[in-house]
RNA sequence: AGGCGGAUAGCUCAGUCGGUAGAGCGCAGCUCUUACACAGCUGUUGUCGCGGGUUCGAUCCCCGCUCCGCCUACCA
């Protein structure tokens, strides 16, 4: 280095590495391009955990990111601990929504998509899906995801879908799967049947309106019914209400005439009908209502299907034909009018079924589907929580799981799509039997007859979903994977798809392998705007990862995601505090440009943590130890915030803030002092200790730096690494907190008196505890506090009092005492109440007699503490009085 | 209707196995002190939602209430 270089951003000691601001688009673009597999350790302990595999259609979002990041900073804690990881990523191929994608580019294209036929439809879904290529699979890489990606899956895999073929023929050829005409929730929209789980319920304010049902013999007298739906009135088999009920007991077993049609109907008495709810008369329509479908069961009322599976009216509506059924309520409820039947209408609030993926309301329907028989597999699903086997984290989810888990009905697995693993059923259409079947039979099993048609229909995406931790690690075949990783260890996820897919996971793992399919479940929450609003598209306030990575740096965004992550509590994110995280990063980025400048490359590690005698060196250690430990129990129960907030407290607020300024000290002394090798050591160890920390948390800039200084034979984060310290620090002497006391004391006289940080002042140091040798804190407090010890033989100064001593500053005659004074008339006030309170305590005979002695000898001691405080401050006080008194 | 969660500093949130309430951001003042102004130092801020109970002691445990959010549910 023969030039003088200034000391802008290039001048570096280490070959242009050292730019003041960490230059995360660089490094992460290098880091990425290096495309390092995740080490695997044969005979270490394994860890394994299935990504939620996220669908084809997708586009990473926050929910995704967070998912993510908290299982990133498992597996990459779990392997700095020696342990084998396994993180297996995938995608899922999201059945209805990429088959409705598809439909819309082919519609864009001017194409029908039924034209094309089932056959070169699910081929173009194919070309699509490759046209996307790893499209979120590039983002998941770009947030730092260190999955093993030579295990990556697919849903519609070959071999998983053999998996998927292999569940359900099991199932059906146990019991567990069957085919019936049912009740389902069916999408006007998209066309298909829908699980229970598939519809969400959303608040609407609908409107009652009171029908007068004419008396089939009689002169005008009427049975009045509340309904919501009108435009089904059309299809009414009959009216019921409740057999207790005396206003209407006579009326059981007459028969009323049908508005909008001259069909009669029975009045009958069921108990399912609430007298107290509108007119106590409730119409039954059994092919449009789950609960009518179950009276008119009861009563024997047959069917009568008036819409379609678009959603329009058919033929048999009457008047109301042809209509789609929203202009079918409108139509009925004008006719209704004018032929004064219409009593009354008032607004009705409640909640209406609509489709998760498309919102449209979903219409009971009566349909020939596939179900899978959930009781016997939820007992075990069941036992497995309450055994303690399966754990939740929080575990107040447990409640949640076992409320849906307890209530729990058929599931409901045709879908009447052509995107995703078709059923392998054939029925006959000579003999009429029904095969379910491993392979493609080309006759029928039963008579032979060559005429077999395959059901239509395709399996829930769910269903498939539900086989993801064993499926992708090779079920049904017993590979190694399956053999060292399953159950797997940890299932990271969103409480949304608890029932959707944790607990179905939980219920096939148990039924097919035995075997709980993970050993914890981590439930975190949503991601949600800075406002608390739940980011959606149309409300327009959806923030993009990829954009937040870009302007901070995916290591700033990880961490502020982790830092947000409590447990149970929706996470309300803002640019601000990915903005803090960035700066963090800079932090930490900063203090090793610092330590580049004093560490050379080959100073070694400390040998014998616990022999290091540097009362600066030795809190540190001391401090990272106990960080440290607390981090590892933060990370074993998941709780990647508390973690976080470890790292971030200990290197700002400890490291940086004060070991590094002490450090400089040793630092600077002469070249052989033994001490300041120690130093350079622990300032070494220490730092490499710490990148480790960070690492899960941070992993691009920790692998940056530990490149940079080559700390660890290979990268940071690949080799086991945590508690790299052979001996552990004996704890420390008060030496440094001393120190610090007296430097915070320096501090805020130096700030209430006005005077600059770098103005040195004179001190004489008063140590009042015996053996203590003031050149051991001299050196440090010239640097901290800017102090030097005065020369003058009888000092005279302003009083700094810390525990055990004090200062004299020699501030001389210019300065204004009187803001000291009344700030020193502040603390002797507050270390009074403090002492009043504990001093009221101890002389209250119930608290002697009842709290715990600890508690007693606490206060005791804390009486005495105070007590000496308020001694130093009312010296100092006085004393600044006097100077007050002199100086006027 | 039932269940769950939340209510703590101006904002966003930690926390207390019951024994002096913390962070980040913000705000005020002073500083470019040879890692960092994306910084340093100092300071400022709380009837810990309301009402009872248990306890020597409650912000923390129990009961009730209010408000907010979410989930489940066929009240037409």
């Amino acid at each position: 280095m023969s030039d003088i270089q200034d000391d802008d951003a290039q001048a570096t000691e280490e070959g242009g590495d050292f730019p003041t601001r960490f230059d995360s688009t660089r490094v992460e673009a290098e880091i990425l391009s290096r495309r390092q597999a995740p080490p695997s350790r044969k005979g270490a302990p394994p860890f394994s955990m299935v990504v939620p595999p996220p669908n084809i259609t997708g586009r990473l979002h926050m929910g995704h990111a967070l998912n993510l990041t908290i299982q990133d900073v498992m597996a990459r804690y779990h392997r700095m601990a020696g342990d084998d990881v396994l993180w297996v990523p995938g995608v899922d191929h999201a059945g209805i929504a990429a088959q409705n994608v598809v439909e819309k580019k082919l519609r864009a294209e001017g194409i029908d998509f039924k034209s094309l036929g089932r056959e070169d439809f699910v081929a173009r879904v194919w070309e699509w899906k490759d046209s996307i290529g790893s499209g979120i699979g590039d983002q998941i890489r770009r947030l730092g995801a260190s999955l093993a990606w030579d295990h990556e899956r697919f849903t519609m895999d070959p071999g998983f879908s053999q998996a998927v073929r292999e569940v359900f023929v099991r199932l059906y050829e146990d019991g567990a799967l069957y085919r019936a005409e049912r009740m389902i929730h069916w999408c006007p929209r998209c066309l298909t049947a829908l699980s229970d789980v598939e519809v969400t319920h959303q608040d609407r304010v609908g409107e009652l309106v009171y029908v007068q049902y004419l008396l089939a013999e009689g002169e005008g007298e009427a049975l009045v019914v509340a309904t919501t739906r009108p435009e089904t009135i059309v299809a009414d088999l009959a009216l019921a209400v409740h057999p207790d009920d005396e206003r209407y007991r006579s009326y059981v077993g007459k028969k009323v005439r049908v508005p909008l049609s001259d069909r009669v109907i029975p009045v009958v008495a069921d108990s399912a009908v609430d007298p107290q709810f509108g007119t106590g008369v409730l119409k039954i329509t059994p092919s449009h209502s789950m609960v009518d479908f179950e009276i008119g069961s009861r009563h024997g009322l047959g069917t009568l299907s008036v819409i379609e599976a678009d959603g329009t009216m058919n033929p048999l509506a009457g008047p109301l034909s042809g209509l789609p059924r929203d202009k079918a309520r409108a139509r009925a409820l004008e006719i209704l009018e004018s032929d004064e039947r219409l009593e009354r209408r008032e607004p009705y609030p409640h909640a209406v079924g609509v489709c998760y993926r498309c919102q449209t309301e979903v219409e009971p329907r009566l349909s020939l589907q596939w179900f899978v028989r959930m009781a016997p597999l939820a007992a075990r699903a069941r036992e497995a929580v309450s055994s303690g086997q399966i754990r939740f984290f929080p575990a107040t989810w447990v409640k949640t799981y076992y409320e849906w888990i307890d209530n729990i009905r058929d599931w409901c697995v045709s879908r009447q799509i052509w995107w995703g693993h078709r059923i392998p059923a054939w029925s006959c259409g000579a003999c009429g039997h029904l095969a379910v079947l491993r392979e493609d039979p080309a006759v029928c099993p039963a008579c032979k007859s060559p005429d077999i048609t395959r059901d239509p229909d395709v399996l829930d995406t769910w269903f498939s979903s539900a086989l993801w931790p064993f499926a992708t690690l090779g079920w049904p075949e017993e590979t190694p994977d399956l053999a060292r990783f399953y159950p797997t260890s940890l299932l990271v996820t969103g409480f949304d798809i608890l029932f959707f897919w944790v607990a179905r996971m939980i219920m096939m793992g148990l039924y097919l392998t035995d075997k709980i399919p993970f050993r914890d479940v981590y439930i975190h929450a949503l991601v949600r705007d800075e406002f608390g609003q739940k980011m959606t598209k149309s409300r327009g306030n959806v923030v993009d990862p990829l954009e937040l990575m870009d302007r901070f740096g995916t290591d700033a965004f990880r961490l502020s995601l982790a830092l947000l992550a409590s447990p149970g509590r929706d996470i309300r994110l803002s640019v601000e505090r990915v903005e803090a995280a960035r700066n963090f990063v800079s932090k930490l980025w900063n203090a090793f440009r610092f330590i580049s400048r004093v560490v050379p490359r080959e100073t070694p590690s400390l040998p014998r943590p616990g022999e290091v005698r540097g009362v600066a060196n030795r809190w540190i250690l001391s401090e990272l130890v106990r960080t440290e430990r607390e981090y590892r129990e933060a990370l074993a129960n998941y709780r990647v915030d508390e973690a976080a907030l470890l790292v971030y407290r200990f290197t700002w607020s400890l490291f940086c803030d004060w070991y590094l300024e002490a450090a400089k000290v040793d630092v600077d002394r002469e070249a052989h002092d033994p001490l300041r090798q120690e130093t350079l050591s622990t300032l070494r160890t220490v730092g490499s200790a710490l990148l480790d920390l960070a690492h899960p948390f941070l992993p691009f800039v920790t692998e940056e730096l530990s490149r940079i200084f080559a700390f660890s034979n290979g990268s940071v984060g690949s080799e086991p690494a945590l508690l790299g310290l052979a001996e552990l620090p004996g704890a420390a002497p008060d030496d440094f907190e001393r120190i610090r006391s007296m430097v915070g004391s320096v501090r805020q006289i130096r700030t209430v008196m006005k005077i600059p940080p770098t103005q040195e002042i004179p001190a004489a140091l008063m140590l009042s505890l015996p053996g203590e040798d003031p050149a051991l804190f001299w050196p440090f407090l010239r640097r901290l506090a800017r102090i030097v010890p005065s020369s003058s033989p009888n000092p005279r100064g302003l009083r700094a009092p810390f525990r055990d001593g004090h200062l004299l500053l020699e501030l001389g005659d210019l300065v204004d005492f009187s803001q000291e004074a009344s700030r020193l008339d502040r603390e002797v006030a507050r270390v009074e109440a403090r002492l009043d309170e504990v001093a009221g305590r101890l002389s209250r005979e119930d608290f002697l007699q009842k709290a715990p002695p600890e508690v007693v000898e606490k206060d005791r001691a804390q009486i005495l503490a105070l007590a000496e405080e308020k001694e130093g401050l009312v010296a100092a006080r006085e004393q600044v009085r006097e100077f007050l008194g002199e100086s006027r």
